[in-house]
DNA sequence: GAATTAAGGATACATGATATCCCTATTTTG
DNA sequence: CAAAATAGGGATATCATGTATCCTTAATTC
């Protein structure tokens, strides 16, 4: 069970857009090359976060993506479940029905004990990602990365922003 | 990202297992008929349980599986890792390594901060499947079940256990 | 009107999950 | 001792999914 690749790409051009000065867009070109990605492929992820409406789109040259809402609004959950879809990483068969001591048609009480607990367990993962944000990013980043990269990588990010 | 059958099929199996009395053991055959399970398939999974360390086995008739130790003893997330693995659910490629920005050959510092964000909240689902023991889902699993169906399974397992 | 962009359909390929079959060594049963 | 049953594991087939590329369309900017 690994998360596909376009989620790690999708959290990374959201950091991006995150840092990005209100108003402005950055292309799929602009982000594909900044991360060394396949254009086209990542192309796929990015219209994940627009149809989860999690950023906004213009055509046309100086377009793009920029995020919908603001960077503390914008939980690393919003972004995960946009490329992995809401669905639970457990499903649940019910094989218990199989059971050849049970009546025939004999209709379940409730929900499977075994189902519930890895549903707890899914769920403590989907709320230890719904609290962090894209601003508590951005500030971790800025403490960590080299300040003569970080204040490169915005010219570059700035000059391609439409 | 969604875990394997496998996965479901090994839990309610060590299910199962938790509940046979000490020295007695229960075939492939036999979990595979009580959950209406491919047999063969099935095997690979309790295979993946003995290559752990979980489940003890003996061959011939009379011969299968029984747990290695006691229920108190082995968590849902021991199950979960010798079906699925220990490796973590987001694998970090390391993209902001492609930043054209950067100096060539440039040393990072420490790990990317996105992947340490996604490995908590991995470390934070298995937490929670270690917290939870096949004792404790017996409980469970007594005060839910119809007591009719648990007494007949209890009676099917035991006339088809070694 | 020309260039650029997001959106999305079609296709190809690789990988992994699912499933079955068969063989071997071991152990209990008769 | 012989036969039956078992776990273990290799080989293979099938299907779903992730990855990747190509192409067309509509909208927008210059």
């Amino acid at each position: 069970m690994i998360l596909k690749s376009q989620v790690e790409w999708a959290l990374h051009c959201c950091a991006i857009l995150a840092g990005l000065p209100d108003g402005r867009y950055l292309s799929t070109k602009a982000l594909a090359e900044l991360h060394g990605l396949p254009k086209e492929y990542l192309s796929k992820a990015l219209q994940s976060l627009s149809q989860a409406g999690l950023v906004h789109t213009t055509l046309g040259p100086s377009g793009g993506y920029r995020l919908a809402k603001a960077p503390a609004e914008l939980t690393f959950l919003d972004v995960v479940e946009a490329v992995e879809g809401k669905g639970r990483t457990f499903v649940c068969q019910n094989i218990r029905a199989n059971n050849p001591c049970r009546p025939k048609d004999y209709c379940e009480s409730g929900s499977c004990a075994i189902a519930r607990i890895m549903w707890e367990a899914d769920e403590a993962w989907r709320t230890a990602l719904r609290k962090v944000t894209f601003a508590d990013l951005g500030k971790t980043l800025e403490q960590e990365i080299d300040p003569g990269i970080w204040a490169g990588t915005f010219d570059w990010v700035l000059k391609r922003a439409g």
